[in-house]
DNA sequence: CGCAGATCGTTTGACAGCAGATGATTTTTG
DNA sequence: CAAAAATCATCTGCTGTCAAACGATCTGCG
């Protein structure tokens, strides 16, 4: 009975579990960390940070826009976005060209170097999502996204 | 026609539709973030900060504790626990008295000053996480919930 | 006893995220 | 047309979080 109050509290406890129990906010928070450094390491594995690859994407998909406008879309901070389009054009993955029509912005264009990267990276996202909530089933999946979708406020 | 490129790039997109739909991951985290924020300026009105809370609310339940089985529990690093117990001790709502039996430890007590201050923060939080998830019914806040509890792992 | 290793609280340094200021350019307005 | 306001990218500074290092203390082993 030398060890008494350290180990008392800890058979009491288990990750105290009112907190599991009540608060929806910080269960929230504390997924969202998990699967977010789950993100970042297979990010890191990828050689390709998760902005690096929205922006690749989002410049396949829709083709040169400009930083503010990847900004707003994919709600990263313009200040970020600069180091985001750094990293991609030093990799050679992107373009920076001034818009002729407004001399102000960037026409951030993907090349052909990008495109392949992002075709790489974009087959191993399905294996990390799968890895990162293999807790939950595909029915369960969809349930969150709904979820989740509905917190965010989808028109909004 | 004079604004041709933003205008074009700003009608076909709103907020990257792709995203929502395929990466959970991300959709969580926006969610984490914009449910964080409420929470944050939720405490900030209360004059107490989330993480101390916590603490205060373990303490009251548990009793008497060290900062490490704080940290651990209510998984905040030992770093910021220091912090967060300075500004109680400071506010006066909790005793740091060194542990006689490891003096290496603290054994953190919350005073009846901080047994007030949880009362009254108490009954605010319910009103707040109504407000947070109010675009979710009740069930759906029982589904979320227990999805979480899923990829967290219960009983990990 | 005496020393090696672990543990607790704290400090420090690195790094991401965000608000605000700045400089260049465009648009608007008198 | 010229001055004022707005916009884009960038830079700077602040805050919060985390990892690693450090002193103090405890435990285990010879």
């Amino acid at each position: 009975m030398a060890t008494t109050t350290r180990s008392a509290e800890r058979a009491r406890l288990t990750y105290f579990p009112q907190l599991a129990a009540e608060r929806l906010d910080i269960a929230l928070c504390r997924a969202s960390a998990a699967v977010a450094r789950a993100a970042d390491t297979h990010a890191a594995e990828e050689g390709l940070g998760v902005g690096q690859h929205l922006v690749l994407q989002m410049l396949d998909a829709v083709g040169p826009c400009s930083q503010q406008t990847l900004s707003e879309e994919l709600r990263i901070d313009r200040s970020v976005m600069v180091s985001v389009c750094d990293d991609l054009e030093r990799a050679g993955h992107v373009r920076r060209e001034r818009n002729p029509r407004d001399r102000r912005s960037y026409a951030v264009t993907i090349t052909d170097t990008g495109r392949r990267r992002l075709v790489e990276a974009q087959t191993s996202v399905p294996a990390f999502l799968d890895d990162a909530f293999h807790a939950l089933t595909p029915e369960e999946r969809g349930q969150l996204s709904t979820l989740l979708g509905k917190l965010l406020g989808v028109g909004a």
